[in-house]
DNA sequence: AACTAATATTCGTTATAAATGATATCCGGA
DNA sequence: TCCGGATATCATTTATAACGAATATTAGTT
């Protein structure tokens, strides 16, 4: 039987997971993977308002899957784990569908 | 600037990351890569009601991760998907935590 | 210091998910 | 066919997440 210890970490994971289970935030994810860009170009690529795009980096900040750069009064996004691409790799890798590279899923 | 045959594809593999963003069902999964096992087995191991088990098995079902098989009145479950697997070593990969195998995550 | 652009936060509303209790279904045996 | 064990479904409550509107903060400019 599991102990506390174990519990954690599936909690853990099942977290990470919950970052990847919104479209907006891999969409975001998906974008990165070009290379760092800042809020406002992300939000012409990805579409939501700004608000809530700011809200859903929050969130990515927060669990350690992008990092952040100020640069003058803009903020530059980046990838900051590798860890999450393989993740979107492995998630379209089989099932006949395109694999999640630079500009596709 | 994305079509919407793209948004679906975001759409696809955010609900694959939503059904591995549960405790329990990672609980699941990380008891099945031992092997098959049946309701009532799960049952003891991951430590919840039976609706409950059942909900989640359901879910990990409908989205092709496990399949099962009946036997009696038995339903023996199995991981489907190597896919699923593939993701829950990536997750523990790094961050200096153990890793995804058969009886700790 | 005032103004503006860029980004973040807060709050309220609505939608979605999780757990529970009760009940239904399926199956094998008497 | 009736009963009991195994599993699934349903309905309800409760918790959590998403989105939008309004506002706050930060930085550069004048």
């Amino acid at each position: 039987m599991d102990n506390r210890a174990s519990d954690r970490v599936f909690e853990i994971a099942a977290e990470l997971f919950g970052l990847l289970s919104a479209p907006t935030r891999l969409r975001i994810v998906c974008k990165l993977r070009e290379g760092e860009k800042n809020v406002g170009e992300l939000l012409d690529l990805v579409g939501v308002s700004q608000p809530n795009i700011s809200q859903h980096l929050g969130m990515l900040y927060r669990g350690g899957i992008v990092g952040r750069r100020r640069s003058g009064s803009q903020v530059y996004y980046r990838i900051e784990s590798e860890r999450v691409l393989l993740l979107c790799d492995a998630v379209c890798a089989e099932q006949g569908r395109p694999v999640f590279e630079h500009t596709q899923i």
